[in-house]
RNA sequence: GGCGCUAUGGUGCAACGGUUAGCACGCGGCCCUUUCAAGGCCGAAAUACGGGUUCGAUUCCCGUUAGCGCUACCA
């Protein structure tokens, strides 16, 4: 038996540091989703900080949406959340530090230039290669240049001319880049207005707060492995031992297309709205670029936790499967023990306002259990609770044209459904056997067949063509509901 | 365009030099059956391509191709 370290300031810290550019999407969930099983496995901390030196794009209200998705998923953290938009002291610094020690230099070209613009009056240090646009690796201001009046200068890093960056990624391995490659980035933007120097930039942002939260993991986004090496420039810069790096791969379109809107749903909060039930999810998103190396897939949160290890982590891009993870959740819906699953549909009649107070305790609680013990194989998202499954916890349903078009064609059902409505309602015992028997014995005094019965009288109690085994449903609706439900439907057809 | 990463059925993962290439989702069929699910059984379906290395390559190396990523005073 392995025993469990206390929780100490120089064990295991990691961070997920999304941008509230967007919603939480499934690629940033699974993101939290490791960091956070890597930290709770090694007793660590986990910290959220928010990214949002964006002015322009971010949108503060997001943040909220963010943060219930991780509350949804069951992720929560130790520190935090901490704001980059309000540490810009702390990043204007570490830039002087630069400035000061030759690491970086001041630029006084406008932003324009480099974005997307000329090329080739940008990069007069730079050799041209191939036929197409070259790069601006060298900015020109990099050796001192005079100021330009009325101009404030942004802060640029001082890539080295030659030489490589190393790191050694937990998930990729050796990596090397020729810093020839690595354009002198900029740290911290110009000024506006009175302030002489604008907001960091994502590249100083996160080195400063990592080493200043002293993460020992940065677990990411693929996407971030081309950063890497610019990263660890600035680590060395600023005097800091750079913390372990993994990249894990990023989740695709069916197209193999980055994941976007236009592939359906792709914010964390719409399957919380669908009604998946969280540990499905989780579930699902865990095996999504990771394996435990065998081949069971139904882990439960409590096994994610003592298999996970970054050694599992995939290298390669995951195409999001939406089939796969309704098959999670049927899953789910089928095998968690009932008194967990008890809640997610207390909270989802809540919602649909269908629940009843009596259900929270005693007998009302048993039948509850009982009943949704009932429903479950044929449920697929909790919602489902409150719709198809609705004459079961309400007398106000409807009867679906659909069904009732296929169960009740036969010209004899509204006669049979009052004989049968008779026959129950004389029984005494009220049972799964005792309306079994009734039944059978009518359609064969009748002379159908009980299949034909059975069926109307499913329509007729439920509403839909589809439901539990129908002995079984009469039973959880009770002698009386049935009855009724049985007379009123002969009457109405 | 440059640089980087990746490459096992349609999809997610196994096999980490020697297997009839395994599991799961999805798909098709059968069984069960009062509906629909669930469950059980069976089936179709993969090592991107080309070179090496090796007695032997899915596995190691190189190239090609494809996809993705970075190449912003975005993150």
């Amino acid at each position: 038996m392995t025993e469990t370290p206390k929780k100490t300031a120089d064990g295991v810290r990691v961070r997920f540091a999304p941008s509230p550019t967007g919603y939480l999407h499934l690629g940033g969930a699974r993101t939290a989703l490791f960091n956070w099983l890597f930290a709770q496995r090694q007793h660590g901390t986990m910290i959220l900080r928010i990214e949002d030196t964006d002015a322009e794009r971010n949108k503060p209200e997001l943040v909220q949406g963010i943060i219930d998705a991780l509350t949804w998923l069951g992720i929560d953290w130790d520190e935090g959340p901490f704001y980059q938009s309000q540490r810009t002291e702390l990043y204007r610094a570490a830039a002087m530090k630069c400035l000061a020690n030759g690491g970086a230099f001041l630029c006084y070209c406008p932003a324009e230039k480099y974005a997307g613009g000329d090329y080739a009056e940008a990069a007069q240090d730079d050799e041209p290669k191939g036929g197409g646009p070259r790069r601006v690796t060298r900015c020109s201001c990099r050796d001192g240049k005079p100021s330009i009046p009325d101009t404030k200068p942004a802060i640029r890093f001082k890539v080295p001319v030659g030489g490589t960056t190393k790191f050694l990624d937990a998930v990729f391995g050796e990596r090397e880049f020729s810093n020839h490659e690595i354009e002198d980035f900029v740290l911290l933007r110009s000024g506006r207005g009175e302030e002489e120097f604008g907001q960091s930039m994502y590249q100083l942002g996160v080195v400063v707060d990592d080493i200043d939260m002293r993460i020992t993991h940065v677990i990411r986004g693929a996407d971030h492995i081309s950063n890497t090496p610019k990263q660890m420039l600035l680590y060395r810069a600023l005097g800091a031992e750079p913390p372990v790096f993994a990249h894990v791969p990023l989740i695709l379109g069916s197209d193999k297309k980055r994941l976007s809107k236009r592939h359906g749903a792709t914010d964390v909060n719409m399957y919380r709205t669908e009604g998946f039930l969280p540990e499905a999810f989780r579930n699902f998103l865990a095996l999504l670029g990771w394996s435990a190396g065998h081949d069971e897939q139904f882990l439960r949160t409590k096994e994610l936790l003592e298999k996970f290890s970054l050694e599992g982590v995939s290298r390669t891009n995951g195409v999001f499967d939406r089939p796969k993870l309704e098959w999670f959740n049927t899953q789910y819906l089928q095998k968690l023990p009932i008194e967990e699953l008890l809640p997610h549909v207390e909270g989802e009649l809540k919602r649909s306002g269908l629940w009843k107070e009596e259900w929270a305790t005693g007998a009302g609680r048993e039948w509850f259990s009982k009943t949704v013990d009932l429903l479950r194989p044929r449920i697929r998202l909790l919602p489902d609770f409150s719709t198809w499954s609705k004459a079961f916890f309400s007398d106000d349903f409807t009867i679906d044209p659909a069904a009732k078009e296929k169960f009740w064609k036969d010209p004899k059902v509204p006669e049979l459904l009052a004989k049968l409505a008779d026959a129950l309602a004389a029984i005494a015992e009220w049972n799964h056997d005792a309306s079994d028997h009734a039944l059978r014995a009518l359609a064969e005094t009748a002379g159908v067949k009980a299949g034909l019965l059975i069926n109307a009288t499913r329509v007729a109690i439920v509403g839909q063509a589809v439901a539990p085994p129908l002995f079984d449903t009469m039973v959880a609706l009770g002698q009386a509901r049935v009855v009724k439900r049985l007379r009123d439907a002969s009457g109405t057809i």
